[in-house]
DNA sequence: AAAGATCGTTTCGGCCCCGTATCTTTGCCG
DNA sequence: CGGCAAAGATACGGGGCCGAAACGATCTTT
């Protein structure tokens, strides 16, 4: 079930979401931040540093530094992984599942808006 | 006839267009230049750096600044009103326009994309 | 023509993100 | 054990965006 969109919709709906976003007061997630928790949120788990270093094709560092800001907003925790203890888990957290969803919820109602 | 998108739906599509984004080299708009970018390309003109500010809710200087970049990047012009000297028109370009054209179609690729 | 309002820009200090290189901890294997 | 590889974090210098305030240029009003 694909869903079908005109690239005028597509944008307009970009637009709108955009608009909603930096006109609220939410906070203000970087494009590679974004990309980081919708994957950690919708992807099944897992998620380590250099798996999602290398779904995104950015450096570890960037994932890092991107779980620190998230962390400080409540939106991920950190978790070492018992068997290996190299790793670090990255879980969700009720905050970043309700941002999550609230998200969602603003794509799903700006979509429904659209009309040409 | 508006577009019909469960929330599942909607945030797997963000997903999806921003770990396109990520991954590719192109240049890298903060939200809020975005939100002014389509206003710019989908709001019918004259735009001004006022009326950009009241409609993001946002200060003349970040209008400044995000013009700044994006003339930077040939996005778009900064034209001097004739009638109102005091007056700045931003005016559209090629390149901003193939920047545009090129994004929602990505986003039209992958909605259609999606199967849930 | 002088005073005041409007428009866009600039300045300032501060913060966050970037890429690269380096470091620490941990696991692996001879 | 000792050396090496892997995972993640940290250090460093650089650059961009931020909000608030001040600025110069241009109408508008009186």
């Amino acid at each position: 079930m694909p869903v079908i969109l005109r690239p005028s919709q597509a944008l307009r709906l970009w637009q709108q979401v955009c608009l909603s976003e930096v006109r609220g007061a939410m906070p203000d997630l970087t494009e590679r931040q974004m990309a980081i928790l919708l994957t950690i949120y919708l992807d099944p788990p897992p998620h380590t540093v250099r798996g999602l270093a290398e779904k995104l094709n950015v450096t570890k560092p960037v994932i890092t530094r991107a779980l620190d800001t998230m962390s400080g907003l409540k939106f991920v925790k950190r978790h070492r992984d018992a068997s290996d203890r190299r790793n670090v888990l990255v879980r969700r957290t009720v905050e970043g599942a309700l941002f999550v969803e609230r998200f969602g919820d603003v794509v799903v109602a700006r979509a429904a808006e659209l009309s040409l």
